[in-house]
Formats: structure tokens, C-alpha cells, sequence
DNA sequence: CTAGGGTTAG
């Protein structure tokens, strides 16, 4: 795993010549020479430096004129002049003592270059807490946490006092390697240090609990604490939307005095994450309303992004994408990303590619990729998902677990069995990558989906894993479109132990009892669903229009126009008779007589979203609809007519995937 | 020095 931080490129306003140009035979190694014939104001400050170096050149070496220039040379991302420096001192034979080595390693952990700054630890005879506590901090920057508690113990068995600054680290390392046995460890032992002043080791012990104790032993630290910062009490926030303790968030949130734009991120990324995305976006816009200079910042573009996915509000993502870009938050590639995935997510292919093709190709990180892959697999362009892939092949990114779950599932929205099987086979050969139980599940989909229901059962039973919900659902969704009632009644059998709660497989039983006509065996169902009380989820559909949301549940009666809704349904299977259609009612759950069957069907709540968005937008609309489950057949089959008789694109997001309706036909060929 | 983080099938 990558720790990735935006990099800060050093944006310099001109170039720093290379040595072969600035380089004259005549001039020693020490004589760094610049072009400096721009204005004052564009001189950068570590300029100063080369009075500084020259001087350096006359009298013998000092620690505290290097010292001063590492440091000036740290966070500024200048590795190239560090090293010129460095091989300058080991010239004229300065061997850095332990202060001088602390600003040296300092200054290659930022820009980098860990290695350097271990071999600079490693020599140092004598080191001092400084020292230590610099390469602890190269280390946890790098994301070593083992190391980082390592150099911790060393330093603690040299006899040196382990303070303030370094149990945020050490306890940040914990927190990473989820040791809450090393977290109280180190904790006990900041007792010593005094920290109950220190608000940045308290912080982190919050944090440190927050991630691996509980939220218990984080908030007894929280009150404990005698100065408290924002920073703590944000921490303690996070660790309550963790749980999803959403109140005790809020009210936390609300008795703050003052708040940062982190405490404001927090809140957002929590509501995000427990599936309030309403809530998310409402805080978002207070944020922005709140005038006390809170400014977004790349994480909270990121946590408000998959509010606007989740909830399909295409116009919202529109609105931040345009705010990220005049904050100039836009050329990040961690904000690029989540962008592809919302446009994707809400539906608009088209401009989720357009943000795909503005990212440099050599920018592009193993998140976009996968972002991308997955973003057509998820519209049913499995083609375009391989031709990513292939591409991020040869763009010499190694692909990972994600990578493959993306395109195999491509593959099986797409019906390329052969060629997903192969992708399949050649993970770990070719791409070194161990095939996990979701990319068998996404084979057995894919199998299952071809009608090659035997091979799919076969390939449960021969994983080398536990076959999951995931494998057992998408079997039992391949029973159901190809009717084998046999096999379906085993892979049901292990759902409902597996997942006993979810009502999906049930359904899906059920239906297929109906579809056979055995009508004991449906009530039989339903009782088992009485008995263990799970409800059926009721279907859900929504559509946004002048960026505002309308939510339409099946048989809804609720909405001010639902005359008219009606009134267009009813009139539209004269229609759609007369252009050959014919209803199918086998997806309806009871034992109903045809007439009503069909009345259920028209009330369906993807038609009653279609409908109002046909009413309500101008003829050249796409209409983007959302459900919360499966589309079913008959919905499907009567949006193919609809998108033709009225000349409407239609997109629906169904639960699994993105339906694009045009002319009387969908983008997923029926094969869903 | 600490707190907030995107991509995943069905």
C-alpha cells in the first residue's frame, strides 16, 4: 500500500540550470552558480543559500552552516541540490555529528529519498533523541510503522528519553498496525514524558484508540486531557462516525467553540460513509455558507464526491466539480478520481471519460485506472473496460485486486465469458496477482449469466476459499434468468444461512416458485420471511430534475403530480400493445389473478420516476433514473419501448449496474 | 509532531 500525499511540486519560477551548463572547468565543486536576472520579488528564498555555500568554500567546514543549509533545503522537494551539498561536505571530510545528521535525514525523507536518510542515520556514532526522533519521523512519513516503533525501542535501550515528539509518531504506527497492546504500552510510557500538556501526544492517543482500542478508552482519554485542541476533538468525531454513533458526532460537532475545515470534513465523510449522503451534502452546502473563511480542501472535495455517487445528484456533482476547479483542486489526481467515479456513478459516462482524458497519462495513478475500468464495467462496456486495462499495462502500472474485480465484472455485464475466463486464468501467471473470493464470485456470474450454470457450480465447489454470499448470489441470479429450479434451491439453501437477512434471495426464490406455479412452496417462503421477521425491501426510484430530487416508491400516491403520472401510465400499454409489447407478469411476488398483476406492474417505481421525467423535462433530455434494487423485466423491456416511442435516452442505475435505453433498445442487450 | 481520504462484485 502506497502512502500517497499531494505532492508539492516546488513550482519554481525559473529552472535550475543543469551542472554541465553552469559548470566551467575552472570552478570548483562548491560553486553552485545560478542565473539570477529576474526581478526581486521572483528570487526564491533558499537563493540566500548560495552566498551562504560560497562562504563555506573559505574556512573550514562548520556543522552549523551545513545544518542551517539542510534545513533550508527540507520540505522543498530540492533532492538534486541536497545531494550536491551532501557530496560537498563528504569532500572536504565533515563527518555530520548527530544534530547535523538529524537536519540531513530530514531533509531526504522529504524529499523522498528514505534510503539516503537511513544510511545517514546508520553512520552517526552518537545519536541523540533529535536524531532519532528525525528518522522516526522519515519513517512513519514513508509509512513504515514497524520501523518506526523499532528505532522507538532502540532509542529507548540507548538510554534516550523518548518525548513529545515522538509519541505522535510511535502512536500513529500503532494506530497503522492496529497494536493496541504496543498503543497502551507506549501510552504508559508517555506518562512519564508529561504529555498531559502536550495536546499533540493526546490527540494521538485519541487517534491511537480511535483505530484500535475503542471508543471508550478515546473518549476517557479525551476527558482526561487538561488542553484540548480542535484537532482532538476532531478525532474523537471521526472515531464516533466510525461507529456510526451519528448523535454523539453531531453533538460533539455542535458544543465546538471553533471549528476547522477538518472538523467540517469530518462530519461530511461520516455522514458519506454511513450511507447519509443527504445529510453530507446538506452540511456541505451550511459549510459553504458559514462565513469563517472555512475553505475545502482535496479530502473534503473527496468525502463529498461519493455523497453525490451514492445518491445519483449528477447536477450537485456538476456544482462541486466547477468549485473544486476554481479552488484549483482539480488537477489533483486523488480529486480526479473521485470525480470519474461520481460522474460515472450518476450515470454520465460521457463526462467521466472527459475527466479520464484531462489527467496526464503519466499522472495516472492505480486508483484512476481502476476508477475508469470500473466505470465501464458498471455500463455495461466490457470492451472499453479490457482496452483500459490493456492500457494500464502498458502504462507500467501493476494492476491489483481492484483492477480485476473492475474487469471481470466488465466482462460479465458484456456476456465476453471467454475472454473474462481468460483475464481469470492469467491473474496470477501474467499479473502476479492471487485470484480472491470476488473475482471466483465474478466468474461464477459470469458463467452463470452464459447459461453455463454447471461450470459455475463447479467452480464453488473447487475455490480454494469459502465460497461467499457474493458466489452463491450471483448463482442463484443464474438460476433464476436460465430456470434451473434445482440448483437454484441449493444455492438458496446457502444463502439463507449465510445472509439470512437479506430479503433479496427470498425474492428471488420465491418468484421462482410463482414462475412454476407452485404456490405452497411461495407461501411456504413467505412464512419463513414472517417467521424470521424480514421485510421485503420495498423498490425505490429517483430522479433528479432542475437539480432537485423526486423519490417515487412502487404503488406511490404521494407525489403532487401523481395524477398525471398515473393518467400517462395507464394510457401507455394501449401503446405499447399496439408496437407488439406484451406484459410480463412473472416477476410479481404473490398469487394474484393477471388483471392485478398488471395494475402492480404499472406502479412500479422506476416507471413512476420515468413517467414524471418525461412529463417534466424537455424533449431532448436524458432521463437518469435510480432504484434501489434490480430493475425488472417488465420495467425493462416497457422503458425499451418508451425510449422508443417518445425518442427519450434513458439511463436507469438499477442496484447492480447502468442500463442506457435508446431506440427501443438497452445497452445491456438483456442480459443483466 | 496530531485530526479529515478516493477505486470493489452481487
Amino acid at each position: 500500500m502506497l502512502h500517497s500525499r499531494p505532492t508539492q511540486q516546488p513550482n519554481l519560477p525559473f529552472r535550475i540550470p543543469k551542472p554541465h551548463q553552469t559548470r566551467t572547468p575552472s570552478q570548483s565543486h562548491s560553486q553552485l552558480h545560478f542565473d539570477v536576472s529576474l526581478p526581486k520579488h521572483q528570487i526564491p528564498p533558499w537563493l540566500s543559500l548560495v552566498s551562504t555555500l560560497r562562504s563555506l568554500a573559505q574556512d573550514p567546514p562548520q556543522v552549523s552552516s551545513y545544518a542551517a543549509i539542510f534545513q533550508s533545503l527540507t520540505g522543498k522537494n530540492l533532492l538534486r541540490l541536497g545531494r550536491q551539498v551532501h557530496s560537498h561536505m563528504s569532500l572536504r571530510a565533515l563527518e555530520p555529528d548527530a544534530f547535523l545528521g538529524a537536519k540531513m535525514i530530514a531533509m531526504y525523507a522529504s524529499a523522498g529519498d528514505l534510503r539516503s536518510a537511513v544510511a545517514v542515520f546508520r553512520r552517526i556514532k552518537y545519536p541523540s533523541a533529535l536524531l532519532c526522533n528525525s528518522i522516526i519521523r522519515a519513517y512513519s512519513w514513508h509509512w513504515f510503522p514497524k520501523k518506526t516503533i523499532g528505532v522507538y525501542f532502540r532509542m529507548r535501550s540507548l538510554g534516550l528519553k523518548a518525548d513529545h515528539f515522538t509519541y505522535p509518531f510511535v502512536l500513529k504506527s500503532c494506530a497503522d498496525l492496529s497494536d493496541v497492546r504496543m498503543g497502551r504500552y507506549a501510552h504508559g510510557l508517555s506518562l512519564r514524558t508529561g504529555f498531559e500538556e502536550d495536546f499533540y501526544v493526546g490527540t494521538s492517543l485519541i487517534n491511537m484508540y480511535v483505530k484500535c482500542g475503542g471508543i471508550g478508552d478515546a473518549r476517557k482519554m479525551f476527558d482526561v486531557m487538561t488542553v484540548r485542541d480542535i484537532s482532538s476533538w476532531n478525532a474523537l468525531i471521526a472515531g464516533y462516525m466510525k461507529i456510526g454513533e451519528i448523535r454523539l458526532a453531531e453533538d460533539l460537532f455542535g458544543r465546538m467553540v471553533r471549528r476547522n475545515i477538518v472538523s467540517w470534513t469530518a462530519m461530511i465523510s461520516g455522514y458519506a460513509q454511513n450511507g447519509l449522503a443527504g445529510q453530507a451534502l446538506v452540511l456541505f452546502d451550511k459549510m459553504l455558507e458559514d462565513d469563517s473563511g472555512i475553505k475545502p480542501t482535496w479530502v473534503t472535495i473527496m468525502s463529498v464526491l461519493p455523497a453525490c455517487a451514492h445518491s445519483a445528484a449528477l447536477e450537485r456533482g456538476r456544482e462541486i466539480h466547477k468549485l473544486a476547479s476554481r479552488i484549483g483542486l482539480d488537477s489533483d489526481v486523488s480529486v480526479q478520481s473521485a470525480l470519474i467515479a461520481m460522474y460515472a456513478r450518476c450515470g454520465s459516462l460521457a463526462e467521466a471519460c472527459q475527466c479520464f482524458d484531462r489527467i496526464h497519462q503519466h499522472k495516472k495513478d492505480l486508483v484512476v485506472w481502476n476508477t475508469m475500468i470500473s466505470a465501464y464495467a458498471s455500463h455495461g462496456r466490457g470492451l472499453e473496460s479490457v482496452s483500459t486495462f490493456e492500457d494500464m499495462i502498458r502504462a507500467r502500472i501493476q494492476p491489483d485486486i481492484i483492477s480485476f474485480t473492475g474487469l471481470l465484472s466488465g466482462c460479465s455485464h458484456s456476456g465476453l465469458v471467454d475472454l473474462g475466463i481468460k483475464y481469470f486464468n492469467r491473474m496470477k501467471t501474467m499479473y502476479n496477482v492471487e485470484p480472491e473470493v470476488q473475482h471466483c464470485a465474478c466468474v461464477v456470474d459470469l458463467l452463470g449469466r452464459a447459461g453455463r450454470l454447471v461450470e459455475a457450480k463447479e467452480l464453488i465447489d473447487k475455490m480454494p476459499m469459502q465460497a461467499g454470499a457474493s458466489a452463491w448470489g450471483a448463482l442463484l441470479a443464474a438460476c433464476r434468468k436460465h430456470r434451473n429450479l434445482e440448483l437454484a434451491e441449493v444455492a438458496a439453501k446457502k444463502l439463507f444461512v449465510l445472509e439470512p437477512y437479506s430479503s433479496a434471495n427470498y425474492v428471488h426464490l420465491s418468484n421462482m416458485y410463482a414462475e412454476a406455479g407452485m404456490w405452497k412452496e411461495v407461501a411456504n417462503l413467505r412464512d419463513l420471511l414472517k417467521y424470521r421477521g424480514i421485510r421485503k425491501t420495498p423498490g425505490c426510484s429517483w430522479i433528479e430534475v432542475n437539480g432537485k430530487a423526486h423519490m417515487f416508491l412502487g404503488g406511490d400516491t404521494s407525489h403532487p403530480q401523481t395524477r398525471e403520472i398515473y393518467m400517462f401510465l395507464e394510457s401507455l400499454p394501449e401503446k405499447m400493445k399496439q408496437a407488439g409489447y406484451v406484459p410480463d407478469t412473472s416477476p410479481v411476488l404473490h398469487d394474484l389473478s393477471e388483471e392485478e398483476k398488471e395494475h402492480n406492474l404499472t406502479s412500479h417505481s422506476e416507471k413512476l420516476a420515468i413517467a414524471f421525467g418525461l412529463l417534466n423535462t424537455s424533449p431532448s433530455t436524458i432521463i437518469r433514473v435510480t432504484k434501489n434494487l434490480r430493475i425488472c423485466v417488465d420495467c425493462h423491456t416497457a422503458t425499451k419501448f418508451i425510449s422508443k416511442i417518445f425518442r427519450r435516452e434513458i439511463i436507469v442505475r438499477d442496484l447492480n449496474r447502468f442500463h442506457h435505453f435508446t431506440d427501443g433498445s438497452c445497452s445491456c442487450g438483456d442480459y443483466w
